[in-house]
DNA sequence: CGTGTTCTTGAAACTTGTCAAAGTTAGTGG
DNA sequence: CCACTAACTTTGACAAGTTTCAAGAACACG
């Protein structure tokens, strides 16, 4: 039950056995926690203990400036996992918190490692799901450094849209949107007035409406357009590929580390 | 000779045996390539074929979008390798460029997995290399993001400090850099009219001197306030911490994809 | 010793940020 | 179920930071 929304992204990725899918029911069941909305799952600093896996509800990664200054570097959502390096950190380098209730299952190293090295197949999908990430961040980058404040918002909205559909939170080209305008504001690098007028601006231009937590894109189309968004960075259609007879996949990961000295 | 940078990189993460260092230097002999200025080494778009490992020279990682604007996503240095989950893409998701004479080697998928299944050392290490690569990506999102101009430029040049002295590229609190004022600009998200006078405040303040290539800090400390500067993202000083016996670090990667299908 | 790139400068326009206050929504407790 | 508070959204006016355009100066290379 837990496990479903990783389930569902690996299996994205490559296909899995139902062995495979019980062995991620399992890592995934073990420790569940439950977090209420602006608190920290993991912070800045602290000594990473375990994988977090999002199971339910919408969280946000982000980082402090010593100011008081945020930047927010990715939405998580259902089914999203920290990267399998993050184990080796000492001190975490970003917090993960809940913008909603959620639920996250904790996935201890050594319960990876089983993983990885039980099941070729989930090495290759955590690795994809490594890879997404880490090409999100670099569109990120992209989104932050070259994109004007309109443009950073129409690429956001158009990011999490698919991201949802994807795991089949969108209900035709509309989704809940839980993150507040200041949220936005510290994820597009624009300030949190500024993104209320942008939003308005989007509005004008009829290509979305947002009421209270409710978005619903009115033009996809136009809107990538005005985002100069392009998808296939969230490799979202990967599915078949991996399925075929992949010769030499190597075992891969299992990126454990020390456990608690 | 050639993998000097790597094994020196790596070894700041764990510390390898001969023989580790022997596979990879000959990982890293296989096959050479020199490439020049202003050309590209790789492309957004093409299949990656083999992971690119900087042995000489400056390169930087770029983005662009349908209507010219470029995003820098960070720059190359001596010893950068590209991250392992590169492989199993079918089209890289963005470009890599010399900006000087560069000498790349070229470490084919089954390269690397030999590397990763012979020796967990290495396998460790590269997923620290990953890792730090991965920490540097968050930051610049953190820069982009949350800086003014002369921050972003302050923390750039401090970041290219610590990290050209890890490779011992500096002189003292000097260093040269090869990237021209329309780079930076790129890296920044800023226009290259404006990095010319973030550039001249910078020397206003007395914080660094900037003639032709060659950068000069003066304030080290008050370069890093400025820039609000924080080293640790770097991760330069791990070094220790993996040689003494670390108990369950299980194998790892050995991402290597399909050879040529 | 050109020729093309890079750096520098100034002035004007524009985007975005800041401040402050009012309006709205949502959640909590009486 | 209403009242009340706190959080969030919206607005306006103004300030500031940054971009753009355009042109000249300084380099660097063949």
């Amino acid at each position: 039950m837990n496990a479903q929304p990783l389930i569902r992204r690996l299996s994205r990725y490559v296909a899995l056995t139902p062995d495979d899918e019980r062995l991620v029911e399992e890592a995934a069941r073990e420790r569940v926690r439950r977090v209420g909305p602006r608190e920290d799952v993991m912070r800045e600093g602290e000594r990473p203990r375990c994988l977090y896996l999002l199971v339910d509800g919408w969280g946000m990664r982000y980082k402090s400036l010593e100011d008081g200054r945020r930047q927010v570097l990715t939405f998580a959502l259902p089914g999203d996992l920290c990267e399998q390096t993050a184990l080796l950190l000492e001190h975490a380098d970003h917090s993960l918190a809940a913008i909603t209730p959620i639920t996250v299952a904790e996935i201890a190293g050594p319960r990876l490692a089983e993983l990885t090295t039980a099941s070729p197949r989930l090495a290759t999908a955590l690795a994809w799901s490594d890879l997404c990430g880490h090409a999100l961040q670099r569109e990120w980058t992209v989104n932050l450094g070259q994109r004007t404040a309109l443009e950073r918002m129409a690429h956001l909205i158009c990011e999490l849209y698919y991201r949802l559909r994807a795991i089949g939170h969108t209900h035709g080209l509309a989704y809940e949107l839980p993150a507040t305008q200041a949220m936005l504001a510290d994820a597009t690098g624009i300030s949190a007035v500024h993104v209320n007028r942008t939003l308005q601006e989007l509005r004008a231009a009829e290509l979305i409406t947002l009421r209270g937590r409710h978005m619903t894109i009115h033009d996809l189309e136009a809107l990538e357009t005005a985002g100069l968004f392009n998808a296939s960075y969230l490799h979202l259609d990967q599915s078949a590929r991996s399925t075929s007879g992949q010769a030499d996949v190597t075992p891969i990961p299992a990126r454990s580390v020390a456990t608690e000295p």
